[in-house]
DNA sequence: TGTGAAACTGCCGGGCG
DNA sequence: CGCCCGGCAGTTTCACA
């Protein structure tokens, strides 16, 4: 994890579709070696996965909230599973702070969350309480992270 | 928008890099097909943009955190555009409930967050009071949306 | 939808540090 | 010894009919 491979991480992160010759220009190499470095950050697992990111308003899933649940400790690592593999669920995250998860759910409306709260969560054993707050505009909101420094990953 | 075009989306928001011939095949359409549908589909934005996920914990942003802020009414326009503007502020939700905003943040650890926090978010007039709930561990974090019904898009 | 030219990807051998 | 570069063959893309 050098300089080259900083710049090619932070550049297909933005860039999910560049060409091998866009990423050579930005790293300051070769097209075959752009090529092979790249092959290696995706076959390492520094570059996990691409994405064509959907504009959510577009495909029906306008409506965005999270969900704060205070959960019991019996029966939590099940809900958990079963809350991970619901396609409503973005994130799924253990938090500190009074509520025990904050989870981040995109359905289509209001009714729809009605419907995937009252079937899906509450029902679980393991939920004692849950808080929704929902996202009344969205000001930003990207999955790119900030590569910080020159940072030495271990393989 | 019709069945193909929910195909094509729903499989290259899984597999960003998919050549033409695997989206035609998914899609049950010629490749010529596919291709004019995904050119289409990002042209008019239903397919926003394309990325490289990388794994946070490999380029140094390990720490992930959720900061309700209070705001005031006065300065909070330009406060949101700074924390846009912000490498660190992944997303920044205007919600419902006590809090005035959700924000999602990740840095490299406890230091860089204590250093952003006391910085950046702090000094600005329009703070009022934030709370910040620290991912312990991360369930499940993805961009991906579940298109929910045979959902037509206004163009 | 099918075709074809242009562009791109991925591998190979050679050279430099 | 490891990494980088240029070139080649197969594949993919994109405009056109």
């Amino acid at each position: 994890m050098d300089e080259v491979d900083r710049k090619i991480s932070d550049f297909v992160q933005r860039n999910g579709r560049a060409s091998n010759a866009e990423i050579a220009e930005v790293a300051g190499v070769s097209v075959s070696t752009a090529n092979e470095r790249l092959r290696r950050l995706a076959g390492t697992g520094v570059v996990s996965q691409w994405r064509g990111v959907l504009d959510p308003q577009r495909v029906g899933a306008g409506l965005c909230v999270f969900v704060m649940i205070d959960m019991a400790y019996d029966g939590e690592e099940q809900a958990c599973e079963r809350l991970c593999q619901c396609d409503e669920v973005q994130e799924l995250h253990h938090i500190s702070g009074p509520h025990s998860y904050l989870m981040k759910v995109r359905v289509a409306d209001t009714r729809a969350l009605q419907d995937f709260i009252q079937t899906v969560v509450k029902p679980m054993k393991a939920v004692l309480k849950t808080e929704t707050l929902v996202s009344l505009s969205t000001q930003k909101e990207t999955s790119v992270v900030s590569i910080p420094v020159p940072y030495m990953a271990g393989g």
